[in-house]
DNA sequence: ACATCGGCGTAACATATGTAACATAGAGAC
DNA sequence: GTCTCTATGTTACATATGTTACGCCGATGT
């Protein structure tokens, strides 16, 4: 085709020149509909293309596969920090960007939070709002033992940083016992927290692991559970205390029948799930929880999401 | 600024992705105008850019430039043959593509044409029309002695293409005597030639230099003109017959005070003055028309392109 | 010679884009 | 504290863009 000559010649005058394709019609003494059709051809047949000049472009395109491979209405993706220590930092600053820009265009009524290192840095990097009428749900229960990031800290520090209502829940992650468990769900006041919880219009959470990196394995759970056994059962981390197996069903030991928060099953009703997590050792939770479907959008670094999209689907 | 991040985003989505602005922002919890912005900053900051994938893209830099620097309405720069044999028919595709749009868009009432080689071909490449209200009219006189290439065959292979009225101009190009010119020259058949002949819309020539290449010199003189005279008096080249010096004025030179065609002043009136010329004899004489402005649109070959916009201007 | 078909121009339209005018809020200066 | 100043959101509008429907014309095949 000689329309090589003329895609070329349209497309300098349109995008190095800044001519409108009415005046790049009038100057070439072709239809603006032809130069239409020109550029078009030039930027399909490759004659022009846009090229990325940032290591970032790479980012955003693992946000767009993503968003495909996985059904995401969100996604973000940062650098993976050469330094691992990084991460959280890292990971905070990116949920923390979004978060601003999510709870100042959308204004949800209420979030629910759960907690972590993660969680903990995002709330310092967030700007903050001033939502007087928003609440800030806590969709787990505090920590017994002490830890310098605590469930509740978390779920104030989010209600401080936005100015809005904080509400904590005052139980456990986890009952003592099954029968605990289900004696204290049956109280009305968690019955109502719960299904309050799971009303929230966003979550914001990140997923545990199961080694000794995880805070959850650390400091909340019950004293007397075994890792290894959970890890046998099939546990490749949590998310809000309950364990999840690779493919992000819950497994069946007994810690799944003893956790206080909000089944999966009304988790999935809250409309927008953020999920943000990092680094290598959440790679399986990460795959088990995007497997699942149980994420709306998912904050994490670029190594994690090369994996996803290399192993998951 | 942290912008960066959201620039690639957003290009990424917009020129990747293929969404809408609005889409974007919706996604990006930004505002359309933000996104607008984020996109006009990317693109300035070079952190994405179009690149041309191929040869001819340094042909259409060339022509905007030649438009720029000489004020020119049309460029238009072919790639120059290595063989400088091919360049009439290279430089007659060009302008007979050119042509074609032009007059298929501008549909002029009357057209002026010069001859030589480059119109030859030029006419041989044409599409053609069907405009028999149009007049092509000869803007010089006939050759007196043969050529294979003749100004009477130029105007009427014109008119046969376009299947227009065909015009040709009786008389010589050169008077024998400049008393002899200012005799023919008071005709009155002639005089409301040359007025006519201004008064086409379109002019199409080429430019003659003052080697043995060029037919002008060959065919066209009288016999007696002593070359090196026309050089010494500081000629580079003819255009209409009239021989020009560096700067494009007329040389005092007897030719010139005996040839018969639109003086300077007339062919500037005509709204659109073509010239089609190529290959490295030409340089002189083009930059002396360009510099002079003689021409509203140029077609050439790259590498005369560059010689204009090195050294003229 | 005639019918058909694809390419292109024309016109009209719905959308998308760029921009201006104004409002608002946060940051920094005094 | 109050101020301005800048950056951004809001709204509205003028242009530019992409797309559709339709008709002409020349090319092609029978």
């Amino acid at each position: 085709m000689d329309s090589q000559e003329l895609m070329v010649r349209a497309s300098w005058l349109y995008h190095v020149e800044g001519l409108t394709q009415a005046q790049i019609g009038e100057r070439m003494n072709l239809t603006r509909r032809r130069i239409n059709e020109l550029l078009a051809a030039a930027l399909e047949k490759g004659v022009v293309r846009v090229s990325f000049n940032s290591p970032l472009a790479e980012n955003a395109e693992l946000e767009a596969r993503l968003c495909r491979r996985f059904g995401l209405k969100d996604a973000v993706v940062a650098p993976t920090p050469a330094d691992l220590d990084q991460m959280h930092a890292v990971m905070g600053r990116a949920a923390a960007a979004f978060l601003d820009r999510f709870i100042q265009a959308r204004k949800p009524r209420s979030i629910g939070v759960g907690w972590g290192a993660t969680l903990h840095e995002t709330v310092l990097q967030m700007t903050g709002a001033n939502e007087p009428e928003m609440r800030i749900r806590s969709l787990m229960g505090g920590l017994t033992r002490g830890s310098e990031i605590n469930t509740f800290e978390i779920v104030r520090s989010f209600a401080k940083v936005l100015n809005a209502k904080c509400h904590y829940f005052a139980a456990p992650i986890y009952a003592g016992s099954e029968e605990a468990h289900d004696l204290i769900m049956s109280q009305p006041v968690f019955q109502e927290f719960l299904r309050e919880g799971s009303n929230v219009e966003l979550s914001f959470l990140s997923v545990g692991d199961v080694t000794g990196r995880s805070l959850q394995i650390r400091y909340g759970l019950p004293p007397q559970v075994d890792i290894g056994r959970l890890v046998a059962a099939g546990a490749v981390g949590d998310l809000l205390g309950r364990y999840l197996d690779a493919s992000g069903q819950p497994v069946d030991h007994p810690l799944n029948r003893q956790v206080i928060s909000p089944d999966i099953e009304a988790y999935r009703g809250i409309p927008d799930r953020i999920i943000a997590s990092g680094g290598p050792h959440k790679h399986a939770i990460l795959l088990a929880t995007m497997r699942a479907g149980l994420a709306t959008g998912l904050v994490t670094d670029a190594e994690s999401a090369r994996m996803l999209l290399k192993v998951g689907g």
